[in-house]
DNA sequence: CATTATAGTGAACGAAAGATCACTTTGTCA
DNA sequence: TGACAAAGTGATCTTTCGTTCACTATAATG
């Protein structure tokens, strides 16, 4: 029963400090979303910055659960068009979960104030995708299905431009749909740059 | 003299919310930043959220006097090495420029909370670069020292990596070197995979 | 020089914040 | 079932917040 309440403090933290950062969050509003009184929290967790920390170390294990480990690196597709459905799979997992969007939103709005947002956020948005599809496309070149290339450049470039669409998919939520043709496009468009010459 | 305590207190304001964002920041400490007390602010603004709406009315300005006429647009390269010195100086500008950093900033922490942070971010972060790099791509098709393609999706493809190293930059800006020197390795690949076949 | 609008001060206010504590309730287990 | 630790309450404390206001100092104007 304890375990309990303390995962939804977090989970509830999660979404306010998503919605209104750290500093734009107070225990009471808090507690109330859980139908508690403000002191309860306090049998919990020792302060906010508890909580805080006790949110930065979930999201941290999230992420390394997802991310971290070799063995999650996604297969190497058999084909461009596989490639294509795998991107468009990824991407409209990450736009929709409402977990992962939370994670986000706070990472991009305690960045600058947080050491530990700040290295999640680097990872989150830059060199964990990009490492993931540096081996996506090696394994794609070996498989000659993309010329031959600087897989680590070829990952950023693909990776960048979706990740920016996602970043407009968390700001304005209405144009998710749009913002997924753009993926879809934009994927086709690299593909096509791409390819390798042997069908 | 007015004028000029006016404008410091929406400079001082834009240091303050760039670090600690709105809510994290306090008009004692903004006061106290031009050696003054608190009350004495409330001789120029109504409120603290007078002065955010302020702050933005002059981030708007900012930008469209910068970015928003056809008349800035900037020239189309007469060769793809003008076309990589103008990308590294526009680049290097931006990392460099603190107002512009901390602009870059404040869209980020706020943008889920106000309306006109989240449509300036989107400016600032997506459509804005895009946009005027359509307009360079067209102009360097015609001149085909580029592909004939298209030159919208090239602008995205072209920008959107560069702006996220930008936002590494804000976000640790001891990497900023590094991180131009990945721009500029960027940009020479994306010239070589993009460039015309006439010499 | 006298007047007057403006800029800045310092004390004070009410509201809201994070946190504490003595208490009651509740669920667990010997 | 009875005892005990944990979970939750409500009152309360201290601080800090945004804001107001009567006041003084200042600088421009006629």
């Amino acid at each position: 029963m304890a375990r309990n309440t303390k995962e939804s403090i977090l989970m509830a933290s999660l979404e306010m400090f998503s919605r209104n950062g750290y500093a734009g969050t107070n225990i009471r509003e808090l507690s109330a979303s859980l139908g508690m009184v403000k002191s309860g929290v306090y049998k919990h967790f020792a302060s906010k910055e508890d909580i805080w920390n006790a949110l930065l170390d979930k999201m941290v294990a999230y992420y390394d659960q997802r991310f971290g480990s070799p063995e999650h690196l996604p297969p190497v597709p058999d084909s461009l068009e596989e490639f294509l459905a795998m991107t468009m799979q990824m991407v409209d997992f990450t736009v929709h979960d409402e977990k992962i969007i939370m994670i986000r939103k706070v990472l991009m709005i305690e960045q600058f104030r947080d050491e530990r947002a700040k290295e999640l956020a680097t990872k989150h948005f830059l060199t964990g995708l990009t490492q993931m599809f540096t081996h996506v496309f090696a394994g794609m070149i070996e498989k000659e299905l993309l010329k031959s290339d600087d897989p680590e450049m070829l990952a950023f470039a693909y990776t960048a431009p979706i990740s920016s669409l996602i970043h407009l998919c968390d700001r304005e939520p209405e144009k998710t749909d749009e913002a997924l043709k753009q993926v879809e496009a934009f994927s086709r468009y690299f593909i096509k740059v791409h390819e390798g010459e042997a069908p």
